[in-house]
RNA sequence: GGUCCCUUCGUCUAUCGGUUAGGACGCGAGAUUUUCAAUCUUGAAAGACGGGUUCGACUCCCGUAGGGACCGCCA
């Protein structure tokens, strides 16, 4: 059985922390056992799926480098609901309901105020014709449920367990006999994500479906469905949730931790998607060198049970390590789009000191710009300035300058390197200055150890 | 009102009844016989609480507290 998985996010928003380790756990898996990864566009809800952010979620997964093997869009894919909601009226699992969804909230907020679950009280099934057909009359029209194989009677429900063995959280149960009937099919037609998904993961091959804890109660109805269209499951993963740093739930305040937002902070795509598939597993936290790098990881059972904390503070911590470890061939076309130059020498002296890519800007600047030296002991950049190696530069140069300078000063530590990073690079924190003196070249240094602006 | 899940260093976690409770990030210290950073080495740091089962509990059971999720004509 060949490996296919599929990531189903709806085109209602852009992706953002939460989707996106759905989507890398799905894209990892797939890439281990040499699977096959889809991208279905859940767009069943018309009134909040825009093609706008159907562009944004491809242009976010090829981003981050999660190549999808095809594309599927639930929209294109109404012929297939029909046939199998058809098939399910035959089988007598589909009813006819007729109340609007104010007559809906109201009735659950009745039964929560008498201190009773909010269950759909089947109404809708026990109608007789000539009951449709005024309902009908009025000018309702219906929408369909389907009927939950959890009553011996057909009415009344009973505890009924529904179970399989999750992925990521071992045995699961769930009590279909405490939940609504779903609603499958709008009064407008259209259907409902809880049908769909099952029909689409049924036709499209899908073995693994690898979601967020958010469905495990789904699960239990749609094991239900599968099992109603005669059809053999997937198996099910459900990976926890994320919550913010202040140990809360993360969905209040997705929008700024949107993938789209991280990008414009410049974090690396690499380094977004380490993070999110690595915490909350048992796997240390550090930068991998690539995508494939964090598949040969992946494995379920690494992947804990209680929800992760995502931290954007350690996020871009582990952007920054990312970068220090980053070879110039990897970062060279970042660095173009920065405007940054200098090549292998100027990368290799400065990717120690950044966070994110665009801190190069100012060191480039500093190297190939000019800057107004910061003055701290004039005494001894003056003496710097006179035993500065005249000749040729190379990377001896840094060696016997300092060597000449700390006899001529007396100087050494702290004392000595201060000032002169200060008149050097106007900044107190910075790379090795061994490494920046050739990028400077003599005439910049000279200037500016004379307090000139160069 | 109901159902499900989670709780070990500050953080992410390992431990599948007997361990000096391990690792990673972060933090502290040292080294780099010359600053800050980077890098390397090293140190401190933990079983929510209360019961029970057991020769023995972080591990199993019950309860409490805290956290997460679900109960939609959203996905």
């Amino acid at each position: 059985m060949t490996v296919t998985v599929r990531f189903a996010p709806s085109p209602t928003g852009r992706l953002h922390v939460g989707n996106i380790r759905t989507a890398l756990l799905n894209w990892l898996f797939a890439r281990k056992s040499g699977g096959t990864f889809l991208l279905r566009l859940d767009d069943t809800d018309l009134q909040r799926s825009t093609e706008a952010f159907a562009d944004g979620i491809r242009s976010d997964l090829d981003w981050l480098g999660l190549v999808w093997a095809r594309e599927e869009r639930q929209s294109a894919r109404t012929d297939r609901y029909v046939a199998a909601a058809e098939f399910l009226k035959k089988q007598g699992r589909l009813y006819a309901c007729y109340e609007t969804e104010d007559e809906l909230d109201r009735k659950r907020k009745r039964q929560l105020a008498r201190g009773l679950p909010p269950i759909y009280d089947r109404s809708g099934l026990k109608l007789t014709g000539p009951e449709r057909a005024a309902l009908e009359a009025e000018g309702r029209t219906p929408h369909w449920r389907f009927r939950l194989a959890n009553s011996e009677d057909g009415f009344a429900p009973l505890p009924t367990i529904v179970s399989w063995n999750d992925l990521i959280r071992g045995d699961q149960t769930v009590d279909v006999g405490s939940l609504s009937d779903p609603v499958v099919i709008r009064a407008d037609g259209s259907f409902l994500y809880t049908f769909t998904s099952v029909v689409d993961d049924a036709e499209l091959g899908i073995t693994h479906v690898i979601r967020g804890e958010d469905h495990v109660t789904n699960t239990g109805v749609q094991l239900q469905l599968f099992e109603a269209l005669g059809k053999e499951p997937p198996a099910f993963g459900h990976h926890s949730l994320l919550i913010g740093a202040d140990g809360h739930a993360l969905s209040k305040r997705l929008g700024a931790l949107s993938i789209e937002s991280m990008r414009a902070e410049g974090l690396e795509p690499l380094a977004i998607a380490s993070y999110t598939a690595l915490i909350g597993t048992s796997d240390a936290i550090e930068a991998q060198h690539s995508l494939d790098e964090l598949a040969r990881h992946f494995s379920f059972d690494k992947i804990s049970t209680g929800p992760a904390r995502f931290d954007p503070e350690e996020l871009k911590a582990l952007n920054a390590r990312v970068l220090h470890a980053t070879p110039f061939e990897q970062a060279e076309a970042g660095l173009r789009r920065l405007g940054v130059g200098g090549g292998a020498g100027f990368w290799q002296a400065v990717r120690g000191n950044l966070t994110v890519m665009s801190d190069a800007v100012a060191w480039w600047q500093i190297v190939d710009g000019e800057i107004d030296p910061k003055v701290e002991d004039a005494a001894l950049v003056e003496q710097a300035a006179a035993l500065l190696p005249a000749a040729t530069w190379d990377d001896t140069t840094w060696d016997v300058w300092i060597a000449a300078l700390k006899t001529a000063s007396g100087r050494k530590g702290k004392a000595l390197f201060h000032p002169l990073r200060l008149a050097l690079t106007g900044r107190e924190d910075g790379p090795e200055l061994k490494a920046l003196l050739p990028l400077l070249g003599r005439e910049k240094v000279l200037a500016r150890l004379q307090g000139r602006r160069a």
